[in-house]
DNA sequence: AAGTCTAATGGACTAAGGTCCAATATCTTT
DNA sequence: AAAGATATTGGACCTTAGTCCATTAGACTT
């Protein structure tokens, strides 16, 4: 299922340690590149794939938990697998509520790591296709006017055009000619598929008293 | 936020354990009823309203975790808070990523427990009133008789009465027929809002050759 | 000042949707 | 056998929606 494209990023300051897991993950069939500060990993890192990030939890500098808080302010946060060596409870739940994949403490299984990494490209990739799919409706959203945008609102709202006319106190011709903009502009030519679009967004539909 | 009639469950089979959580929580304003087994809860307990569930993972019988395993199965699990003397990592990772709340090492924070149930009933409250709408949609889609349900899949798909008729090879007028009582079945009046509701299910429009 | 974008408008026409009315064939249940 | 539910159809009629055509006015850019 996951791409072909794959590749899983490595952040610990022990080579040895990276030595090995590069060589575990490599022997997976995956793409691997290693990093020895979080730092270095944050200005170098390129994901145009679907991705992952094994993560040691202490290290000199940002340690791993600092930055997963870095990247989950990042709209693109990639799926993480922390490793330790002294981790404790309360640490791992805080990790994994946060979104880790898993939370391993060394020694760990082998397999153990492969099974959390084959889910966090996994996750990734789907997360990554959720994101395609909103980004192009956004440019898409994007080409439209202002008024356009109102119009859209009002249409999957489900309001008539004579109602939106009346809303916006223009003509109804006007309406219509607004409309058929937006489903061009939108590449749909139905109401529902309009609807679908914009439910995939957080566009609020209009509130209309009766 | 959290409906007055909020109810947390307590299970440990240590008495002292659940009179001290019974007071600490009570001490917040919640309802409390506890539970010596795992067993005495599923047989007893009822959930009206937002509701969560401390849980003691070590017990005799069914323990914590398999209590865990018997809700997950249910479509009506609330969450849990797991609290414990003798965790580990792999455990709490384990009960995190099935959803619990909070994983926590007694001797535990009272804060943080108390925090942990705010955060439960909240998310139950949510899920509660997703499932309630489901339910409620469920049961008007019920309603429907199967040719009824038929074309509220093509009418949701965006396809003109037209070609309904001409895709279950019958009159226009038929369609028209039945596209009627499904909205008005359905309780909407544009196709906007019939959409918003199968967005909310498990409805998938009809794949349509151009 | 010329050019472009956006919003708004008009008429005329076609297509599609919604709503009255009512009828019939089939199948299941009582 | 009678009753009820389901699926289907018909005509007439009105309301909406969509689509050609083309025009005007204001705001912003160059």
């Amino acid at each position: 299922m996951t791409a072909e494209n794959s590749i899983v990023f490595v952040v610990d300051d022990d080579p040895s340690v990276r030595k090995s897991l590069e060589r575990l993950i490599k022997s997976a069939g995956l793409d691997v590149v290693t990093f020895a500060t979080a730092h270095e990993f944050l200005d170098r890192h390129s994901h145009k794939g679907p991705s992952c990030l094994v993560l040691d939890v202490k290290m000199p500098g940002l340690n791993g938990l600092e930055l997963q808080e870095k990247l989950l302010l990042d709209k693109y946060a990639m799926p993480i697998i922390f490793i330790t060596g002294h981790g404790d409870i309360p640490m791992s739940v805080k990790a994994i509520k946060k979104g880790a994949i898993d939370f391993l403490s060394k020694p760990f299984d082998e397999k153990d790591l492969l099974d959390a990494v084959r889910e966090a490209l996994e996750r990734d990739s789907k997360a990554r296709a959720v994101r395609d799919e909103r980004e192009h409706i956004h440019r898409r959203l994007e080409s439209l006017t202002p008024r356009e945008y109102e119009i859209l609102t009002y249409v999957i709202t489900g309001m008539l055009n004579k109602q939106i006319a009346y809303a916006l106190n223009i003509s109804e011709k006007t309406v219509k000619v607004h409309r058929a903009r937006v489903m061009d502009k939108m590449g749909v030519d139905s109401v529902a598929e309009l609807v679908r679009l914009t439910e995939k967004m957080d566009i609020k539909p209009v509130e209309v008293p009766l």
